[in-house]
DNA sequence: CAGAGTTAGTAAATGTATTAACTATATGAG
DNA sequence: CTCATATAGTTAATACATTTACTAACTCTG
């Protein structure tokens, strides 16, 4: 039996032979039946967590930003003016998030606010002139990283994991998906 | 020249309808050529947040968890005892991390830490029976949630997801990727 | 028109995530 | 054996994320 099959010890476990020895004991062990679906979403949140950290700690963090940050002010530059809770839509954070981001970003004057003309509740945000510039130069960067990402698969794989990465998200209809707001 | 061409109406965006915009704008507006690569980007954050926030709301929290606090656990029932160095290395945590979450999960008493044997600045974390029992109750649940989300596809289709993930993320030697630790 | 119900945004409380700084321990070169 | 360097874990500071509670504004029904 090789050493990485005992659980004793994890000394030469990675993440991949994690994801196999998880898949053996579930269903050897525990009797738990979906293995696939285990190391699908197991694959899947490991995978989004590499990319995302590694463009935050190469192109934002360097620029005194966040990740989040980027993303409102990527919504904010291509949808705006936007309303915050469509921002929040957009982005995939909740509307809390948002307000909380937008404080901070437009005491860095990279968005403004303003009210909106025809609803007291609502705000509308957009970039500044100095945000605009400040999305061309960090979208550059980013978008050039993201290529470096991408072309490890061929063409005809990414498209068809972003088919795949769809049809996983947007066929939510067919069971009660618990989703922010 | 449809609504949602044009930016100053976000109203009737979506995340996909925006996605297709930003491809648009990205390109005849600003010159960015990887078009392709932004949008796998923006589908895999998309998917995964998706995805985990699901979980999270509908099994972990209302068990007073946190989707985090799960996965510390998770890597630690099936691979423990193990090292907290190796525990961050397997969930894609930082050391500190994995050091916050289970102090909070050895103060609940689903967690024990003790000294490792040979290397006195290393310490072993396992589950104690009640985390075990715990982890089996909880995992039922969200193996029956990972069932549901997978099934969206057809098993060739995970099968093909799974496998695309990967090669996205164990080809990280052609270039520099930034990671934790 | 009044009032009940809903919605938008914000603040507060709480938990998660990072890095830097620190202490303690281990390792290896000279 | 000494000492420089590296490593493991923890703490603190800071930023991000959530939900709840609240206020203000909007909508719809009777």
């Amino acid at each position: 039996m090789a050493a990485d099959e005992d659980s004793g010890d994890a000394a030469e476990l990675d993440f991949w032979s994690f994801v196999d020895l998880a898949k053996r004991r579930l269903a050897d062990e525990y009797g738990f039946r979906h293995q696939l679906a285990t190391e699908l979403l197991l694959t899947l949140n490991r995978a989004a967590n590499i990319v995302t950290y590694d463009l935050e700690a190469s192109v934002h963090r360097p620029r005194g930003r966040s990740w989040s940050g980027f993303r409102l002010l990527f919504v904010t530059w291509l949808a705006g003016p936007l309303e915050a809770k469509k921002a929040a839509e957009l982005t995939g954070m909740s509307r809390a998030a948002v307000s909380n981001l937008a404080k901070t970003q437009v005491a860095d004057g990279l968005l403004e606010r303003m009210p909106a003309e025809r609803d007291g509740r609502s705000v509308l945000l957009s970039l500044t002139e100095r945000g605009r510039q400040e999305m061309v130069e960090l979208f550059a960067e980013q978008n050039e990283r993201e290529y470096e990402w991408a072309t490890v698969l061929t063409e005809a794989e990414q498209r068809i994991l972003v088919m795949l990465l769809d049809k996983l998200v947007t066929n939510r209809d067919q069971f009660d998906v618990r989703g922010r707001n």
